[in-house]
RNA sequence: GCGCAUGUGGCGUAAUUGGUAGCCGCGCUAGACUUAGGAUCUAGUGGAGUGAUCCGUGGGGGUUCGAGUCCCUCCAAGCGCACCA
């Protein structure tokens, strides 16, 4: 008997099927027998262009991982679903006609096909896609929990708008500051006296979900908002076009009110410290103050600087505001005003891309002056792009000996510099330490910068002329979308007031369109139906991290009509235990699913505030590209050659390094193309490196007549080899198919089958880590695999296992790896685990061990790596179902050495007349001095190290 | 520019967390069984040297009895953020 993975693996996946072998059920209230574990995958959006090898790595991962919590005892639940709303889908349908839901259900199909060949033990039963009614409405139901909600402050949690409202009532809103407007004021017998539209205009401040005007990110290609995380370098994230601002009426999230717990959440969290620092830079909170800047010649009038670094402020050296700051008009001088009009129109010529791209510094002085709080020292007013008006108030005070962005500005229009910082400031280069010792700053002269900040501080608060301020850098999150295919918004405008539409009507369910074309004034393709807008229902749909904002809750009751998720249900599974997903979510979904999270905790709904209790950040994989070398001969601009010619890569390169002349080279290809058409001196050569399908390639070595079949201009190609090869180039790159670097896991899993696929993934490298492809050693995995069974079986013999009892070397072999899998398992380190399956099956065929009881204990150790050939192998022994067999406990006496005695060798000599001195920690070992000789006693059962110290040096050990 | 992580044989990697560097696999070399093998098995495989030995974890320096591991510095390629005052 051979081993057959083929038919081994489709009767199992069947047989699986069948049983529903991977149901998870929620435990009858009171009858809580096993520890619940909660293992979850990042939820892919299933795109068009299928699973590629680099998908599946975490899916693998968290794949062993619960299965091996599951023979530890563990319920584990594991489930899978799809993001399925979301612009690719929709410009999909704008291009070919295609119902979203329509290509969306192709394209899940196609997923749930590959997925299932490589054998997940998801259940199944338990899948949500978001697209789907049944789940939509729900997204649409805590998005109204937003709405009725507001963040207060007095609490630090969110709270329902009513308690706003009775407030508002009894007292106005004294306590309760408003969000968006600090300087709203108003008492209880003002709210009383206000019309409905000027309350709820009110109310809407203050909503955790909210409508209003402001600033987005509009891309016209796509025409829609996105979010600023789904911004890159100006262009959209999706597709690379270019997005400009716009001031468009949206929906946000008032995520900003969440800053201080989003950080704070942190620190309760497991996630990596790279994707900590990311999530705190995003928050981007600082410390800092406001300061008011009296106008020279206006009194009573001043402007408004935010600083981080008030102990600086004897360094100032001139004002800029923002090209947008409210103030322009005030501040600039009649002599300034055609200079200011000309740089105003400047600034708004340039796009937002220019202005990342190329940041040149540029700015305007306003004629006008302010003065320093502290000397009345008179500081001018400049005008620059540099300086942001959504951030602080838009204004700074500018340093130049502490800042190098003020520096340029300064050196850049000639402004002299004070130097506050003495020898700390070199006149070329700004220094921006808190350590240096203040000069030239009067009553802070002497003081190290660090302690003067609460020095201003203070007197800037005594004084009445300032207050410290925490800034964030997060704004608002933009949570609408002009486009189709996402959830509505269970949204009615009356009369300009949002009035949420009852539980009852929800799902507020997605229209069938007859186009997707955009609606009228930047509208969505909803704006177009006239049964919806005679409704009055809100036309923008939500973004696409609506949904996978919440989906980790729906998996723990997926099919509840009645609730978004039982209390029941979401006190049992708590938090997800282990989540593991890309880097790619750091900022965006990672950091609203936080936030939701939190929303449905404040409100009661569920009971733990962080949704992951620890993150794994798989790694990237990358594609290892593969390159041809094209011989392009031209004459007079016009190709010689009727064939394609290809040169081997050692060729090009001595060509291209000019170790290979011309002649040489067409020589070369002569001897091997002997129906080389006539090339003249002076026709010119140049060689193109072309990618070529990794799959034609074996390492660097090009298997010609695969690659004749990959593409139709390869068919009479001519390749000109070297040492009778041909080499290709390398080259690791993103995977993607227009590189014809992308390997299909249905093709691996074909050849090699889910087993070896599985291992050699993890075999690859950690699972954090980022690395390119290579399928080069995918056969050692293979080769391992039927080693182990021919640990069970022999070709020619049959049937090889016996009863027999183990010896104790069998048995160490057999309990070391028992630990050395528990521990791996446990940190995640697939790839050491699957080295030791290795190990153990190589000692194990060089004792020809062929044991059952070894055997056993070994396959269920290997069931979560590779769960087809260890649950054949399994029956084959006569067990019953290897899903219910429980992970071994490994024995300390086979793990450790017993009582021995070795030698003693000091660094690689024997010594003579040593006193040994035992460190505290090495207090299982008793040593003897016998005349040339230390003997090393180990007291039985306790791991030990095999080194000890004797005076101060090291003994090794030699065993 | 700032932040984060990384650098070990021909290649992917390992090293019980400061204790004999190179486990496991790929590749390569030699051999066995074969009509044949891209099947399987055996032996070898960091570099130099016949050898005992010596040299080796990106470069340089430091701490330590001892450094791939800790500290400083430089170099390289990677990821993230990018005028946030």
């Amino acid at each position: 008997m051979e081993y057959n993975f083929r038919e081994i693996e489709q009767k199992w996946q069947d047989q699986w099927k069948q049983q529903g072998a991977y149901k998870v059920s929620n435990p009858e209230p009171g009858k809580t027998a096993k520890p619940k574990y909660y293992v979850l995958d990042m939820f892919p959006y299933p795109s068009g262009a299928g699973l590629h090898v680099g998908h599946p790595l975490g899916y693998i991962a968290s794949d062993i991982f619960s299965r091996y919590k599951r023979t530890k005892g563990f319920n584990v639940l594991h489930p899978m679903g799809y993001d399925a709303f979301g612009l690719p889908a929709e410009q999909y349908a704008l291009e070919h006609g295609v119902h979203p839901a329509v290509s969306t259900a192709n394209n899940i199909g196609n997923f749930r096909k590959q997925l299932d060949k490589i054998g997940f033990c998801f259940d199944w039963d338990r899948q949500v896609n978001t697209s789907e009614e049944g789940y939509y409405k729900w997204t649409q139901w805590i998005f109204l929990q937003l709405f009725k909600s507001f963040y207060n402050r007095k609490t630090a949690k969110a709270e329902s708008i009513d308690v706003l409202v009775a407030a508002f009532e009894k007292e106005g809103n004294m306590n309760h500051i408003c969000p968006a407007d600090n300087a709203l004021k108003f008492t209880a017998d003002q709210w009383r006296g206000m019309s409905e539209q000027d309350q709820q205009d009110i109310l809407m401040n203050y909503r955790l979900s909210f409508c209003g005007y402001g600033e987005v990110n509009w891309c016209e290609a796509l025409g829609t908002v996105l979010a600023n995380d789904e911004v890159v370098n100006g262009v959209s994230e999706r597709g690379g076009f270019p997005v400009v601002k716009k001031k468009l009426r949206q929906w946000y999230l008032r995520i900003t009110e969440y800053a201080d717990r989003l950080l704070s959440g942190l620190e309760t969290v497991e996630f990596s410290d790279a994707m900590k620092e990311m999530q705190t830079n995003w928050i981007g909170k600082s410390y800092g103050a406001e300061i008011d800047f009296e106008i020279q010649g206006l009194a009573g009038q001043s402007l408004r600087v935010y600083t981080t670094r008030p102990d600086t402020i004897f360094g100032v050296d001139f004002m800029v505001i923002a090209p947008e700051h409210e103030l322009v008009d005030v501040l600039t001088m009649p002599e300034q005003l055609s200079a200011v009009q000309e740089y105003i129109t400047y600034v708004k010529s340039r796009s937002e891309r220019e202005r990342m791209a190329e940041k040149r510094i540029s700015g305007c002085f306003t004629g006008a002056y302010v003065l320093n709080p502290f000397n009345n020292q008179p500081i001018p007013v400049w005008i620059s792009e540099y300086v942001l008006a959504g951030y602080g108030t838009g204004a700074i005070m500018a340093v130049p000996c502490g800042d190098e962005r003020d520096l340029r500005f300064a050196k850049h229009f000639d402004i002299p510099v004070t130097n506050i910082l003495g020898e700390a400031y070199n006149g070329v280069e700004a220094n921006a330490t808190k350590d240096a010792v203040l000069h030239n700053s009067y009553f802070l002269d002497g003081i190290v910068m660090r302690d003067a900040i609460n020095i201003v501080l203070e007197k800037i608060e005594e004084r009445g002329i300032g207050q410290r301020k925490v800034n964030y850098r997060m704004r608002d999150a933009a949570f609408s979308r002009q486009r189709y295919w996402g959830e509505p918004f269970p949204i009615k405008w009356i009369n300009g007031i949002a009035y949420p539409l009852e539980e009852s009507e929800l799902p507020l369910i997605l229209p069938k369109v007859d186009s997707y074309s955009a609606g009228p004034e930047g509208e969505g393709p909803l704006a177009n139906i006239e049964s919806w807008t005679s409704q009055h229902l809100e036309t923008n749909t939500m973004p696409g991290y609506a949904g996978s904002s919440w989906y980790f809750l729906r998996y723990m009751d997926p099919h509840n009509a009645a609730e978004f998720c039982s209390k029941a249900a979401s006190d049992y599974w708590g938090q997800v235990d282990l989540y593991i997903g890309g880097t790619e979510h750091a900022v965006g979904h990672l950091l609203y699913s936080r936030l939701w999270t939190k929303v449905l905790f404040d409100l009661g709904y569920i009971s733990h505030e962080e949704p992951y209790k620890r993150l794994l950040n798989q790694g990237m994989i990358q594609g290892s590209s593969r390159f041809v070398y094209r011989l392009n001969i031209t004459r007079d601009g016009a190709a010689v050659l009727n064939n394609e010619i290809y040169v081997s890569k050692g060729l090009a390169d001595r060509y291209n390094a000019e170790e290979l002349s011309f002649s040489e080279l067409i020589a070369e290809v002569k001897s091997q193309f002997a129906a080389l058409p006539a090339i003249d001196a002076g026709d010119t050569i140049a060689i193109n490196p072309i990618h070529i399908d990794v799959n034609a390639v074996d390492g660097v070595e090009l298997d010609v007549e695969a690659a004749r079949k990959t593409r139709h201009n390869y068919v009479n190609a001519v390749f000109i080899l070297e040492n009778g090869k041909y080499i290709c180039g390398a080259e690791v790159e993103k995977m993607s198919k227009s590189k014809f670097n992308t390997v299909n896991p249905d093709d691996l899993v074909v050849k090699f089958g889910a087993d070896t696929f599985r291992m050699y993934e993890m075999f690859l490298g950690p699972v954090e880590m980022s690395k390119p492809w290579d399928t080069k050693g995918i056969e050692g995995v293979h080769r391992f695999l039927k080693k182990l069974w021919r640990l069970f079986f022999d070709e020619l013999k049959g049937k090889v296992w016996v009863e027999e009892a183990p010896t104790a070397a069998e048995l160490k072999i057999l309990h070391r790896t028992i630990r050395k899998i528990e521990d791996d398992n446990e940190r995640f380190s697939f790839n050491t685990a699957v080295s030791a399956f290795m190990v153990c099956v190589n000692e194990l065929t060089d004792l020809k061990c062929h044991k059952k009881a070894i055997l056993a204990d070994l396959l269920v150790l290997l069931t979560p790596y590779a769960p087809h050939i260890t649950a054949e192998l399994w029956a084959l022994l006569g067990n019953e179902n290897i899903l219910e067999a429980a992970y071994p406990v490994f024995d300390v006496k086979y793990v450790t050495e017993s009582a021995k005695e070795y030698p003693v060798s000091i660094n690689g000599k024997v010594r003579t007349n040593i006193n040994i001195a035992l460190d505290a920690a090495q207090a299982d070992v008793e040593a003897i001095v016998l005349g040339n000789e230390v003997v090393i006693k180990w007291l039985e059962g306790k791991p030990h190290k095999k080194i000890i110290y004797v005076k101060g040096k090291m003994i090794n050990v030699v065993v």
